[in-house]
DNA sequence: GATGAATGAGGCTTCATTCAT
DNA sequence: GATGAATGAAGCCTCATTCAT
């Protein structure tokens, strides 16, 4: 698969200047994250490990969340990009599907920071949900909902369970497999984690002829 | 099963005068970590809440993370002598492994308190594996390891796999199977999961005929 | 009139064991209000000039804020308190209210504190309306309307203006005059301004057969 | 009364290229300080109101406050110089005062935000009576002044009053009964105000047959 | 003439902790 | 055994101001 690299996206769409205190911030906190949680970062470490000025903060992203925010939504688009060109080739929502999945946990995997970030920090803050980031998983979640539907639509997923259920038990299962090494900052093997999710999930959700047993456990325990 | 009343233990092992303000504290600190995690629980909450003066925090526990610790501790001690009850009269390494998986996973179930401050707070603390609350925790380990070390004995487990890995994927595939509810606080069946972990590890562990198949996948996914 | 000595009262009626640091603040604060606004005063000033550590305005107080209400309700309580003594012996609706007025007037004549927080920095504060404060100057409103409507049912006072409006003429009556004394911290004459206010505000006012010249002005100046 | 438009004074005086940054600043502020104090608007939010530079705020007017000064200056200049053409055609020292306090209560009741900078903002400044705008006060001041002696020698005025008390007077005057609307943004009529006000000063300061009843207490009043 | 970037000083507030009684 | 009082360090954030281009 061919990757894009960070830069080049940014400066093929557009050659603003972006001013060195605003990248440095964001560097930093990225810097940061690999070793801290979120609120155990200070400003004033911020402002020290990117040899910038504490306020810079609050006038390039309003307050110290909102920075996270910046930090998540570049690597959110980041991820997009990549996965709507992964995605080109790829015939058959199951083969999209897995695809996804396994683009997915790769982000997981190789970067612990959003990974983090989405999983642990930016949940159940009062806010998140009218988020400008927010409005990027969103966007995620409508592009797996179309891959799911067109599935539906090709037979090669269920029509019995509710389109929302199975996106549902797709992203808790991406989580659910990823959540530990991410806590615990344990390796994990995208390849292993990616087939044993698809394996599971496909025998759930796919249509025909595949065995009742272990569907309504695994149902159960995927949907929240 | 019968079950093991908390006071019992403690009055019979020790008939210790115990200050009421002490009691208080640990309680007031439990109550309070059923709802928030302890980094933003204030020791001014706490002495609100137990209606007992901050400074006794510091008297009886050194500081307040050692609150924390006597508080865990308390949840382990009770945990570890309904344990031991539980195992007396089971025969069979596999049986008392199953016991034991039950047990932890229903305490994490039950007890959402003990498992946040197990799976979450007290990690990647400095000075953790040096407290009075880790030396419980291996001694527990060291149970574990005694039933591993009879059911190898005995046949019914593997003696090609370290011990200690063993150890560490119950450990570990607990750690796993649980962590997102317990993160996420979504309520999960003690019943389902302890069913399934034991199938894929006793499938990874026992000796003998089972399939060769996932076993090196299961192994590395367990192992830290 | 005896005057009631603000030790006194507090002394009297509560030995309440007042923490030094707690005095010190609400000292140092009203120290500061006779040189600067409640705005331009930094709790880094009111912890220097109180020698007392900057924490305790929060501990005692809440904020910054709660200790200006703290200052103001111990002065208004003083001066309720005083006013109730001295409205005692009076008889006659017209006589209470110039009692009430010279007294408010006084108030504001030697505490200048006092005043320049009640017409300047207390308004058009969010919350303030729902203060401690605020209910202790909506007890004084209420006093003032019972001797208006005391004086209504006596034939003193004219019925044909609502209470509301002469209360409201009476107390914006009381800020018009002393207003420009306190902004630029002249000195004013309590007599004086007492005398000339209650004259206007009597011959608008008073029931029955004063001059109808003049009062119409009157009453649009006063009433808001 | 023939009103003098803002823009003839300046371009037949100085028809100096008026850089449109500065412009734009002084009326930003101008806009801002219809809602609120000058220590509540931030530089920034002057830049943004005015669409330009926050620097340019240093390079035009040295800070904040010369901003500030500068705005006044603007206002007072039109003020005098419609003042200086309403007093054209008026003969007689008392009618010239009557025109002069009319325009100045006017000038505050139509422009709140110079009556606010006036009264409110711009003394116990440290620096204001060195300022550029004082020396235009100063200058006001002296017209004032040279009315007085005129209405003296003609016999229209007291001798037995020191100029400068009269003087400060008639400004106190103003000021006193334009405060309260000022502050508490109430409307107020100039022919209300600028009436009575006359009333009560010429009684006051009138030579020849008017009672002497209430002088000295208006006097006291006044004077600062 | 105008701008974007950057900054230092300081504001309010929170919190774990200590100590004399 | 318990308490009230006090504190230092630090946290997030705001703002007027400067400077190179």
């Amino acid at each position: 698969m061919p990757r894009i690299s960070l830069a080049s996206k940014r400066s093929r769409s557009s050659p603003v200047r972006v001013p060195p205190g605003r990248v440095k911030l964001a560097e930093a906190l990225k810097l940061l994250l690999e070793r801290k949680e979120f609120n155990a970062i200070t400003t004033a470490q911020i402002s020290r490990t990117s040899g910038v000025n504490e306020a810079l903060i609050y006038k390039y992203f309003g307050d110290k969340r909102g920075l996270l925010h910046h930090v998540l939504g570049e690597f959110l688009d980041i991820h997009f990009e990549q996965l709507k060109a992964d995605l080109k080739g790829i015939k058959g929502a199951l083969n999209k599907l897995t695809t996804l999945i396994r683009a997915h946990i790769h982000l997981y995997e190789t970067n612990r920071i959003v990974a983090k970030i989405l999983l642990l920090e930016v949940r159940n803050y009062p806010g998140y949900f009218e988020s400008e980031s927010y409005k990027q998983v969103r966007r995620y979640s409508r592009t797996l909902v179309k891959i799911i539907e067109e599935g539906r639509s090709r037979g090669e997923i269920r029509t019995d369970i509710p389109v929302g259920t199975i996106r549902q038990a797709i992203l808790g299962g991406i989580e659910h497999v990823c959540l530990p090494g991410i806590i615990y900052n344990r390796p994990f093997s995208t390849d292993e984690l990616s087939a044993g999710l698809c394996a599971v999930l496909f025998d759930g959700i796919k249509a025909g002829e595949s065995g009742a047993r272990g569907r309504s456990a695994a149902r159960r325990k995927m949907s929240r």
